[in-house]
DNA sequence: CTATTTGTTATCGT
DNA sequence: TACGATAACAAATA
């Protein structure tokens, strides 16, 4: 599934794929209606790409969405023409969403994590904020901390050796966290730099620790699942705690 | 048919 | 009343 990771992928293509050009948005299916400017800029914010220009594009790619070269095959939801050029916006189970606005209003989400290298206070002063619940589904919290989806929760927690039913309010590897957060979206950004991203669940191996896996990558022990705010978990108590 | 999967949002319950 | 947990929603697939 496309997280953070993915979609600052995304815009580091979309950048050298639009910006500076004269881009036409070819809308099929999101009701926006056909769209031209010149792009001036491509950021992300959170798990947002914001094309710029004369108005901003939003895309959001939710569970399958992804924008790529075009092709003949693929469900194609709107197409962007650069030129000779053109990309496609395919998402299989269409969740994904385009929008266009005047200005993409961020209010509601919180300080993003990456790339800036946040340290354990900073974590534990933006989290303390969330209350009294457990330490995953306080991570996910978009207007606490903003980017992090439920595969990034499940390995960063691990990679912390933190387990995800921990309350905020007793954890104490703060740095620990910091450090799993900025080693996993860095790594992961590394790893799946490609001007397609693919995704899990159609084919290839398992690329994480946790998520989706029966046994502990690090010690063997079965892995635990279980369910949060009805979002899978999955954790090794012997190597969490 | 059911069970999954996601982020977001609405609603329920304590 | 406020907050945390739960469920609904979008759509498709095995």
């Amino acid at each position: 599934m496309p997280e953070l990771p993915e979609v600052e992928i995304l815009c580091r293509n979309l950048r050298r794929w639009l910006k500076g050009r004269e881009v036409r948005l070819e809308d099929l299916d999101f009701g926006c209606g056909d769209r031209q400017m010149v792009v001036t800029e491509v950021r992300r914010r959170a798990k947002v790409a914001l094309i710029q220009g004369n108005e901003t594009w939003v895309v959001h790619l939710r569970m399958t969405g992804k924008v790529v070269p075009s092709r003949p095959e693929g469900r194609t939801r709107a197409r962007f023409h650069a030129g000779a050029d053109s990309y496609d916006f395919e998402d299989t189970r269409r969740l994904g969403t385009l929008s266009v606005v005047d200005r993409f209003d961020d209010s509601r989400l919180g300080p993003e994590p990456w790339p800036v290298e946040r340290d354990g206070s900073w974590w534990q002063q933006q989290l303390a904020r969330g209350g009294r619940g457990a330490i995953k589904p306080t991570l996910m919290r978009q207007e606490l901390v903003a980017g992090l989806g439920n595969i990034a929760a499940n390995e960063i927690l691990f990679e912390a050796g933190i387990s995800p039913y921990r309350l905020t309010s007793t954890l104490t590897r703060w740095t620990e966290l910091a450090d799993a957060a900025h080693r996993y979206l860095t790594e992961t950004v590394r790893r799946e730099q490609a001007d397609e991203i693919h995704y899990i669940n159609q084919g290839g191996p398992n690329p994480f620790q946790v998520y989706q896996r029966t046994h502990c990558a690090r010690c063997g022990a079965p892995v635990r699942k279980g369910r949060q705010q009805s979002r899978s978990s999955f954790d090794c108590s012997a190597c969490q705690s």
